[in-house]
This record gives structure tokens, sequence and C-alpha cells, in this order.
DNA sequence: ACCTGAACACCGTTCAAGT
DNA sequence: ACCTGAACACCGTTCAAGT
């Protein structure tokens, strides 16, 4: 899922004249990762996929079986990006808790560098039912149950923590990628001043007060205290664990 | 969005033979969210939709402005249904922890109820950008802020309440959903044994040795024990507030 | 007043035909 | 070997016409 020349090509300017470029399943899935993280997801279309490749729809089939199985493939380079961030380790070399805490950054780095592609993280079915978003490739799920058992932690801790970590990263993440995605609907482009829905805040006194604090971001301090968190708790049920 | 005369007949043996049942837009919408509930989000035209409910698809258009429309109307009525519940108090009458508890408990019922439907809650971008999922309508948000200040929570310590409240919430919920709603693909129609992708399952020994576990149910626990957690975080928080 | 029929622009996808 | 053109079935949506 690198650039290669022949994006740089493309991306350069426009099409190439005459050098055919060829197309292959990665340079599809980059370009399909790309619009929507510019146009969203509603946008994407094989055709306009296409249009940006300097092929025809048709073309796309020879290297992909659908636009659905694309989507699945662009959910697996977001996942495979978390794995080569050089931030998070393969396995734990500095404690379990440092650990967790590279890839909980890792997830959280590629969550807002694709702001309205991550959701698909969560919406597209997984390879097995036990498999939970965004953890959801068997590749990281067994670095991390096996890097934690390198660390002591029992089956059943372990797999009590993949299940608290993922719901973690899944509410936080989520949410702060819907900040910055900002789905802005195709009918809310107020570029006039029109402050759409603000006039019935006058039958909501205490939301319309609080409204300032509301519009507030402290999404990193949140993410980190509640990481945190986390860890404390996992802690203290480790301790429990050995005391059985 | 309560079921009326209409729909019973309408649900009990086809479309009326001659009686015009008029279309309404609360018919239209529970027409969708039944819809949804059973064949999933991909499976909802305008053109089905009218099948199910005896008309030609255009005909929906009189009542509802399209299909993003009736989508966000969906999700309305999945929130009032959770206001509709009994168990959900307006205000906090047993202290705050009752109120949250009820709170958290009617979200996770909806989920549970329309768990294909449940995701639009996250999905469909908020009246207002400080609003999040899945306490995303103005109503709910101010009987949320409003209680907890009867309680005795300042500005700040209600504000960092709902955003956590609602982090929990997601994760939790759209992870559970996604359990039960169980968004088989097309193509994953094992109806034969032949039980896809178990294959690879060689290369990832600990995801293998831990499999029975990994599909193992706890979520009400987990649900259980994560609110109780958030809860007495949020105890400590208040004090901390107080003492300053 | 409310619904229908026909039409338009746009989809995903297939397949024979081009180069 | 790889891409294109034409075609098919299906969408959302508009609007004049029916009752």
């Amino acid at each position: 899922m690198v650039l290669d020349d022949a994006d740089a090509v493309v991306a350069a300017g426009g099409e190439p004249p005459s050098a055919r470029v060829p197309l292959t399943q990665d340079r599809i899935v980059a370009a399909a990762l790309a619009f929507i993280d510019d146009a969203g997801l509603a946008g994407l279309t094989m055709r306009r996929l296409g249009d940006r490749l300097g092929v025809e729809a048709m073309a796309l089939y020879r290297h992909v079986p659908g636009r659905e199985a694309l989507l699945d493939l662009v959910v697996d380079a977001m996942v495979a990006e978390m794995r080569q961030d050089p931030d998070v380790l393969d396995e734990p070399t500095n404690g379990w808790q440092d650990f967790l805490q590279r890839l909980a950054h890792g997830v959280r780095r590629v969550a807002l560098k694709h702001p309205r592609a991550f959701p698909l993280v969560t919406s597209r079915p997984p390879e097995a039912p036990w498999l939970r978003p965004p953890l959801r490739s068997l590749e990281w799920v067994e670095a991390f149950l096996t890097g934690l058992q390198e660390e002591g932690f029992d089956d059943a801790t372990s797999v009590a923590t993949y299940r608290a970590f993922t719901t973690f990263l899944l509410g936080h993440l989520l949410l702060e990628a819907a900040d910055h995605g900002a789905e802005i609907g195709p009918l809310d482009t107020l570029e006039d001043g029109e402050e759409p829905s603000r006039g019935g805040l006058q039958d909501y006194p205490t939301v319309r007060r609080l409204r300032e604090r509301l519009s507030e971001d402290h999404s990193v301090v949140e993410f980190e205290e509640s990481l945190e968190g986390l860890l404390g708790r996992l802690t203290l049920a480790l301790h429990e664990a050995a005391a059985d």
C-alpha cells in the first residue's frame, strides 16, 4: 500500500500521456482510500474511482472482485498501516503497559489520519465473529495475545484484556474520528451564515448555557486518562488472577 | 412510531383490498426500521420499501424528503424509543448513579433490539457537532445535563460526564450490536459446513488455542463492570471538584 | 389530495470485442 | 494480457398525468 512510482507519476500531473502505468490491486486500494479520505464513502463509485486512475470502471474488476470486496481491502490497508508504525511494537519489550500504550496510540494515529474511512473498520463484518474492531485481523490478535502471555497474563485475563481494550479504542476513536471527519451532509453547506437548528436552542437552556464547553476539544486528555484508567484496572485484575 | 391500526391491518394479511390506508411519515419510518432490522441497511431501497407498504416508491416522497432524510428519521425513532422506556427517568429521583444506570440500560435495550439499525445512530451526522452518539438529540442532552446539575454536578463535571458516558456506551453497544447483528455478507452463506478462513488459523497458535474463550459472550458482565467502574471514577471526580 | 407512470441520470456488474 | 464499449438490471428522484 506504499505509493510507488506509478502513483507518483499520476499524482504529479494527471494521467501519463502514453506510458501505460499498469493497474494493480494495491494502486486501486490506495486510490480508494485516498478518495474516501477526501470525498467520503458516499462519493466513492467504481466509475469515479476509474476516472481517478485514468481508466474505465470496468478495468477495475480485473484486479478487484467488486465494490464490497474493495471496501474490505481498504480496511485491511488501514489495519496494515498500524502494523507498519515503527512506534508500535510486535511484542512487549518494555513491559505490557508500554506495549498496550504504543498500540493504542498507533491505532489512534491511523484513525485520525483517515477520519472518514475509519468507521469502515467498524462497519465491515470481520473475518471471524470473535474478531473485534479495530483490532480485527488475525495477525493483530495473535501478536496481542501472545505478547500479553509473554508478560505473564493467563488465558482468561488475556482474552478479557483484548475485549476491554477494543471496547475502549472503539468508543474513543470513533467519536474522535467523527469530530474530525465532519461528515458534512451535502445539504449542510452553510456557506451563508445561517446557523441552522440554532433557533431551537432556546428550548434547551442548560445545553445553551454549556454550549461553549460542549464544543471544547479535550479528546487527547480524555484518551490518555481513560487509557491510564484501563491499564490501572488491568494491573489490579492481574494481581487478583495471580492471587488465585 | 407506535404500531397503529393501519399497520396492524397490513401486518396481519398483506395490503388491505380496498380500504385505502393513508401513508404517513410515521408509518414509513416504522416500516423502514423494521426493514433494516430484518434485512439490513444495504437491502433498504425506496422501491422495496414502497412494495412493503403496498405503494409505488414515488409515493414515499410526498411524506419524506428522500432516502438520506429517511435514515435520519429512523435514527430519531430509535432515540425516541429510549425516551419512552419507563425504566429510563427524565430526571434523577434516586440519585445520579441510579439515573445514569437506568439510562445506560435503556440505551442498551434499544441497541440490542435493533442491532442492525443501531450503527446508524453513530454514522449519521448529528444535528450539532458537539452532540455525540448515542445521546445525540438535544432533548436527551438537555435532560442529561440538567439532571446532573440538580444532583450538584458543576458545569465542567457535567460536560465531562456526558463525554465519558457517551464514549462508554458507544464502545460497548456497537460491539455488542455487531455480535447480534451478524451482518452476514451475502457471500458468507455457509450453508454447507465449509468453515471458511479456518485453514489459516494454523499460523496463529495462540489465537487458535484461545478460540473457544474468544467466542464466549461475557458482554453483560463487561457492560456492568465497566459501567460501575465509570460511576466510581465519576464519584471520585465529583469529590475532587467539590474540594477545589 | 394523494398516488401512479414514464422518464432521467447514475449505479454495479457482465461479457464479447478490441488492441 | 489488459482494457474498452455496449448492455442489463437496479437505484434515487422529478414531474406531469391520472383518480
